[in-house]
DNA sequence: ATCGTATATCGGCGATATGCGATAGGCCTT
DNA sequence: AAGGCCTATCGCATATCGCCGATATACGAT
């Protein structure tokens, strides 16, 4: 019932195409609640979908389709403790929308000379 | 009418909360036709809107509400240079929505020890 | 003043997102 | 087997998104 971070278990297949792929993990952190579920869970403070739930200002069925969309994204995994469910923040999918967004940037590198 | 990065003027005002301010940028972010507007203005080829809707697969009306979106969003500026409009990607913006999702990933920092 | 180019905005359409209550399914306990 | 807790899903209403064509606006050139 501790709360851990995920194991590196298999990610979530992303996009080949890097803007596509960055797309999709920004709409799924697009929504301020998801991001706040994101820190509740990296701060691993708890796990259960119930304790997201008495954190967030939102309905129980909202915020399991918040969790829905998060997993969706690999940003979030869920692993079926009894009667919970135990939800774990990937750190590796954060750490590739970090890259992706490197990467973005790097895209001015290069640009730098002026005539 | 050569393409350069934005002069670091003044940032668009970000929400004070890091969830809300990270949600508003990842939401500009959240279409790969953004993606690759912004990656077009970075790699600095043009900057021109007309360039950027010659570069995409999309009306001139839907470019522009996409420029308008990204624009909102701090990401991207632009200046009236005659009778076209120069856009450029802010650099900075870019690099704050960095901070923020490394603030995020900050979250789990501390939250390694177990029991 | 008029025309032409470049960009923004409007109106409409279908699709998606967000929210909720209600309901269904899983798993433990009794 | 029955009941209770936890979570997911459904159904619905509203709001926003994404796209387009059409129109409006701004500016330079003629």
């Amino acid at each position: 019932m501790t709360p851990r971070s995920c194991p590196p278990g298999p990610a979530a297949p992303l996009p080949s195409d890097p803007d596509e792929a960055l797309a999709l993990l920004a709409t799924a952190l697009a929504h301020p609640a998801r991001v706040r579920i994101l820190r509740f869970l990296l701060a691993r403070e708890e796990c259960f979908a119930g304790a997201i739930v008495d954190h967030l200002p939102l309905a129980q069925s909202t915020v399991s389709r918040h969790l829905a969309v998060l997993r969706e994204a690999g940003l979030v995994r869920g692993e079926v403790d009894g009667p919970h469910i135990c939800y774990c923040a990937d750190l590796e999918a954060l750490e590739r929308a970090g890259e992706l967004l490197r990467g973005l940037e790097a895209a001015a590198i290069g640009a730098e000379v002026g005539p």
